[in-house]
DNA sequence: GGCAAATTAATACAACTGTATTAAATTTAT
DNA sequence: ATAAATTTAATACAGTTGTATTAATTTGCC
């Protein structure tokens, strides 16, 4: 096999299995069978760079996933339910985390590099690994449409990122009872927790976040569009929500939305 | 300053802010003014058990803070719902991620000690530092009785699990955001997180989800407890789920259950 | 087949790591 | 106050780490 590949897996697996910092490059060289300590230098260059090599190549794979997944959705049922939506985006993930001897470890390597400092994933991903994502909220946007925008963001992203942890978490719980032999239903954990996602981004939006909702669009609109006018009364319908989701374009607000940074 | 809570301190924040394994115990000692490089082994013996220390220390504090919140929401007002359940479960964190020069850091290193296999939290928590989380169960029970026991257990796992990371990922947030100058709304931030878990906790149990439950708990009486008789129909009423509840002190079932871990 | 380029091997080195030992200083108890 | 106990300081040591350099080997190509 190619020895650049070999390195990008096996350090994804030490990684995932001891922590970034918890393995060395000379562990890792040695791990894909090279006598050169310094073979990962000539591969890579650094540690971070095999980080974001490792990354990318997940994330191109993962975001093509997902995008075949929303797209067999999409054609299918046009105007897809919330959960099916859920379990496109998520599908990947699950598939990474059922496979047998897949990359698992990549979970919870993800994980870590979300909490590096460091690290900034956003940067690497948008308009590179998104189409999926960009996709998928156009769908979760058409299944809730009457969700006030902000609050629509900030749950995909909470969605997006929560992904990871939790996927990664709930392996170390089968890796765990498959020690300890307790026995464990990892399909019903899984369709469980696409239930709480559901839940989560269809949560009523309670009257607390309303009114500091009302307070910071105040706020913006005073602050960086002092121009907008029409005042979304909270209850608008379907097609109108659509369309004027569809028809942001214009105006001040042009740029593309972080799906999986900090919007 | 004790020494002993000096090592603790800026190890917990070196752990958040680097990794675990991204800090040497060197520069740990170095950090708390010491000359000595083997004074951290004096005081802790090795790296685990200062691990072990900070998390001792600071799960009793957050442990008695979340028994302190619910036990105010119980005796105000006697059944709460979940919104004020989940907060109050939740509070210590968020005072955690809210508090200007507070060890926020915890919450980072609480995430990579959860992914770590070395480290089994569950050992250290249950029957220990778990009194608030045992009575948020209850209250949380009795705000959600018709749940089936086993989704129950997850999701309230789930809960637990997943708010080191969430309020983690959120500080990153804050940080960069910091950084970059870009506003955010904080307590927006918390509030919708807040609604998301609630609605999390009380999604409808999909039908996926109904039917890998059926057929598991029919596996689980043949196997294990072939002589319970009644035979849940689903839509039991919120008095008698409670009633069943409370009363499940007989019989098989009279453990303990992990709140923390892996049940 | 042979040559240029790419890859791997073999060493080397200074910096750092975890840990141990022994001496000095400080605190505690009597 | 002084002896005992606890804590800190000062070194030491072997192993490991990231990285550089130079030589050997393999690979792709005309």
């Amino acid at each position: 096999m190619d020895t650049r590949e070999k390195f990008l897996l096996t350090a994804e697996r030490l990684f995932g299995e001891r922590g970034i910092n918890g393995v060395s490059l000379r562990e890792i060289s040695r791990a894909v069978g090279q006598r050169n300590p310094s073979a990962l230098q000539y591969h890579f260059g650094s540690r971070d760079a095999l980080i974001e090599a490792i990354l990318a190549k997940r994330m191109g794979v993962l975001d093509k996933q997902r995008h075949a997944y929303l797209e067999d959705l999409a054609r299918n049922d046009g105007e897809a339910g919330v959960r099916a939506i859920v379990r496109a985006i998520k599908q990947p993930l699950i598939d990474l985390l059922q496979a047998e001897d897949g990359p698992v470890q990549y979970l919870h390597f993800l994980v870590e590099v979300y909490l590096s400092d460091e690290i900034d994933v956003n940067e690497l991903v948008s308009n590179k690994y998104d189409a999926g994502l960009r996709l998928g909220y156009r769908l979760y946007r058409q299944a809730l449409p009457d969700l006030p925008e902000p609050i629509a963001r900030q749950r995909y992203r909470w969605l997006v990122r929560s992904g990871p942890f939790l996927f990664a978490d709930l392996h170390g719980t089968i890796k765990r009872r498959r020690k300890t032999g307790r026995r464990f239903d990892i399909e019903r954990a899984l369709e469980s927790t696409i239930d709480m996602l559901v839940g989560a981004l269809t949560a009523p939006v309670s009257n607390e976040t309303k009114t500091l909702l009302a307070a910071s669009t105040r706020h913006e609109q005073r602050e960086e569009d002092p121009n907008e006018r029409e005042r979304d009364s909270g209850e608008a319908d379907r097609r109108r929500a659509r369309r004027r989701n569809s028809g942001r374009r214009h105006g001040a607000a042009a740029r593309q939305p972080d799906l999986q940074g900090d919007s």
